[in-house]
RNA sequence: GCGGUCAUAGCUCAGUUGGUUAGAGCACUAGAUUGUGAAUCUAGGGGUCGCGGGUUCGAGUCCCGUUGGCCGCCCCA
């Protein structure tokens, strides 16, 4: 058993492992990259003051901070969106608009560890700067879904429930709360699905008892799946922003809808997101078996680039774990197999052989070919395991039959035909080989 | 931070009421096999039984502590 073994929480990618996280790296940026988003990068060490701006002091207790040797207080960063907005923010007035952003990047939290959460993690980050109305939202939706089914998985696999923290201030307001009451019964909204009425524990423990008409209201909002619906349960209040606020769902959900990403979506206002700094739509994917944690979230903070001591500038985005994603497509049987396979194995017959096999093997991998040969001597029988075992396409043969006659022998090692080739002539018969069948 | 549970080879595990030198399969390496592919046979390497202490003539086995994994709570940006 090692004496060392790596801090709890933090993965170790051996090449199997890292050959499924690079799979799931490169089709998240192929779908930035059709999506049109550009790719940044940041530090991952910062001052701890711009995460608890953000959150306030008690965010500390779960971050990796320490003081430095300048006396600096500092966090490894536990998410992006503080820092992108920084980025921006620097450089908002000389950026073109809409600003579509996106980082891959690893993150940590001090946290226990639990099935798909670790303390270092990484993170696909996309957001959109300087769009206030829901055409970026639906620009953001549009992503996260693609960004799924990029890897295979269906709506029978995942989907996104949709929700709005502005509908539901709107909403209580127009039944008479003031914001402090408004934000106590969000949180007993966001606790509602998992601990049923015990969730308005807290709400009445500060405010009293908890109106029956007010709590089947609430209760009757929370049921809502339609933008029917929606309009129904507003019919009979009078209110301008909620009317307004309408308009915005229906342009989303229309524009979703006309791409097709209908079948994806779920109106349900039990997300609220916890946190504070989300000022409109806010949404969330999950596996439709409900057996992993969330997938993916976002939403609207157009208060904190401003708040983070940028210029206002509005803003949406959401952030994909690649641990869950890795989980699910594994349960789905979409993850990858390893394949780490060269184009071309040499034989080698003896030191005149290893020779001969050498000027063609490096002109072969200067010319872009993968080319693997044993390293040491290895008796005939085996070499020819080896190359069927090591995946390639073809074997090149450099014994001593071969090599009297000045030619390679090369084997189609799938159909296990063979011929001859003059040694001059190795180099152009790979070539045509693999021009003409990949 | 709290609670439950587990820890024997790289992996999956066996190991009798506590008893000699801790085992198997898979994987890996080598040989049979200097000229042709999923086989077979043979051999080999690999363990301070997570770590530390205690009980005992004797501990992989029993007790305590600790570290780590898994599950749940808190939290989840």
């Amino acid at each position: 058993m090692a004496t060392f073994q790596s801090l709890p929480g933090f993965r170790e990618f051996y090449p199997e492992d890292f050959s499924r996280r690079k799979h799931i790296f490169d089709l998240w940026r192929r779908t930035a990259h059709v999506f049109g988003f550009a790719e940044y990068d940041a530090p991952v060490l910062e001052p701890l003051e711009l995460y608890k701006a953000k959150s306030g002091d008690e965010i500390e207790g779960q971050l990796f901070s320490f003081t430095d040797k300048g006396g600096r207080e500092v966090a490894l960063r536990p998410e992006m969106t503080p820092t992108v907005c920084r980025l921006v923010g620097a450089k908002a007035n000389a950026l073109k608009r809409p600003i579509k952003w996106f980082s891959i990047a690893e993150f940590y939290r001090y946290e226990r560890m639990q099935k798909g959460r670790d303390r270092a993690f990484r993170q696909l980050n996309v957001d959109i700067f300087g769009e206030p109305g829901p055409e970026a939202e639906i620009e953001l939706i549009a992503f996260l879904v693609q960004s799924f089914c990029a890897f295979g998985l269906t709506e029978q696999d995942f989907y996104v429930r949709l929700s709005d923290r502005n509908l539901w201030f709107y909403y209580l307001e127009a039944l008479g709360l003031d914001e402090s009451r408004i934000r106590a019964m969000l949180v007993a909204v966001d606790k509602h699905e998992k601990y049923g009425d015990d969730a308005f524990k807290a709400y009445q423990e500060q405010f009293g008892a908890l109106d029956p008409d007010l709590k089947a209201k609430v209760l009757a909002f929370l049921q809502i799946k339609t933008f029917a619906a929606l309009e129904l349960t507003f019919a009979t209040l009078n209110s301008d922003k909620l009317v307004a606020r309408l308009a915005d769902w229906k342009k989303l959900l229309g524009g979703l809808d006309a791409m097709g990403l209908t079948r994806f979506i779920e109106v349900d206002l039990g997300v609220v997101r916890g946190l504070a700094y989300y000022t409109g739509f806010v949404f969330e994917a999950f596996d439709r078996k409900g057996e992993l944690r969330a997938l993916a979230g976002g939403g609207r903070y157009d208060d904190l680039v401003e708040k983070l001591g940028g210029p206002a500038l509005p803003a949406v985005g959401f952030a994909i774990g690649d641990v869950t994603t890795a989980l699910l497509l594994e349960q789905r049987g979409l993850a990858p197999a390893f394949v780490s396979a060269p184009d071309v194995y040499c034989v080698i017959g003896g030191e005149a052989g290893r020779k001969a096999a050498f000027a063609d093997v490096q002109a072969l991998r200067a010319a872009g070919r993968r080319v693997d040969y044993p390293m040491k001597e290895v008796a005939f029988g085996k070499q020819f395991k080896l190359a069927a075992d090591s995946g390639a396409r073809l074997a090149l043969i450099y014994g001593d039959d071969e090599l009297a006659k000045g030619v390679v022998k090369i084997r189609d090692l799938s159909d296990r035909t063979e011929h001859e080739v003059a040694r001059a002539d190795v180099q152009a018969v790979v070539r045509d080989f693999f021009t003409t069948r990949s």
